[in-house]
DNA sequence: ATATTTGAAGAATATTATTCTGATTTAAAA
DNA sequence: TTTTAAATCAGAATAATATTCTTCAAATAT
């Protein structure tokens, strides 16, 4: 199990707010000269703490930013159900991102649409054909104020 | 405004996965050359459609791999508290996310912590030093089910 | 039909990533 | 403390890629 240093944590911090700097750019950053932070990055990469490098799109632009985050009831709780469910969500896309969670709910999904009239076709249509669904409950996303990642 | 069409979309949903692929690489999956990629792919960047690029990072190794989604209510509603919370929140590094919502509670945070401990310090000496929370509620993620940006 | 615009291909160039070598430091062992 | 070995670095050399530029073809408008 590799071990990092302050200065691998400089890179990935900088790294995961902007993936474009070149090397020499990021060897000014950390007070290094290209090769050795060549080298660092590679092995983030190679020890899995670098996962990928994506790029971030703008959801207005793309009709996609109106956000719902809709819990889910599942009607009986048996793997079988579970497994369904999963395998269904997995296929629909409006459904960005979903967690196995506690409490009254089952799951927590986060929900990207165009607008409210996208966001009730895809409850009726696509939720509604989720045979596994015993209930939803939908908070409605008025603004963002934080996100670490966009 | 400027208006994209299907290659467009297709380069920007291969780059939201993946966005180390040369031009070249991008040029193959779309069929056309270097050159007409490069210009699409800028002209994105510059009208806005891809915000920026970043590294995603393993959360688990970076002791960051506990998530709970935090509910927040406020002790009142006017435009001080609000701005105040706000203020604080953006200064809390296990806050990863945070959004205004509907419903029962104000704002719903994504926390990142190390493990359990680490959250009931952070809800115990962090959240318990803003003044503008009301009462906080806790949701714990049993497992990452789906991510389209993890 | 002709001019104009748009978008593409391919070559040429500039920049950056990547590799390699030698030097220096650090840590461990004697 | 001295010696040895292992890491880590800097800087040069090379390879790959990004970026620019010119030309050409297709579509659209005149």
């Amino acid at each position: 199990m590799e071990q990092i240093d302050d200065i691998d944590l400089q890179l990935l911090n900088i790294l995961h707010d902007n993936s474009k700097y070149t090397v020499k750019e990021l060897a000014k950053m950390v007070n290094l000269s290209a090769s050795p932070v060549f080298e660092r990055i590679k092995r983030l990469e190679n020890n899995g703490y670098i996962k990928k490098y994506i790029a971030l799109l703008d959801a207005e632009k793309l009709n996609r930013g109106f956000i719902v985050f809709c819990n889910i009831k599942l009607k009986q709780h048996d793997r079988n159900i579970g497994n369904q469910f999963v395998s269904d969500i997995m296929k629909i896309e409006e459904v960005v991102e979903c967690y196995n969670i506690s409490g009254d709910y089952d799951f927590l999904m986060k929900v990207s649409a165009k607008d409210m009239k996208h966001y009730q076709d895809f409850v009726f249509n696509k939720l509604g054909s989720v045979e596994s669904i015993g209930s939803t409950q939908s908070t409605f996303v008025m603004s963002e104020i934080k996100n670490m990642y966009g």
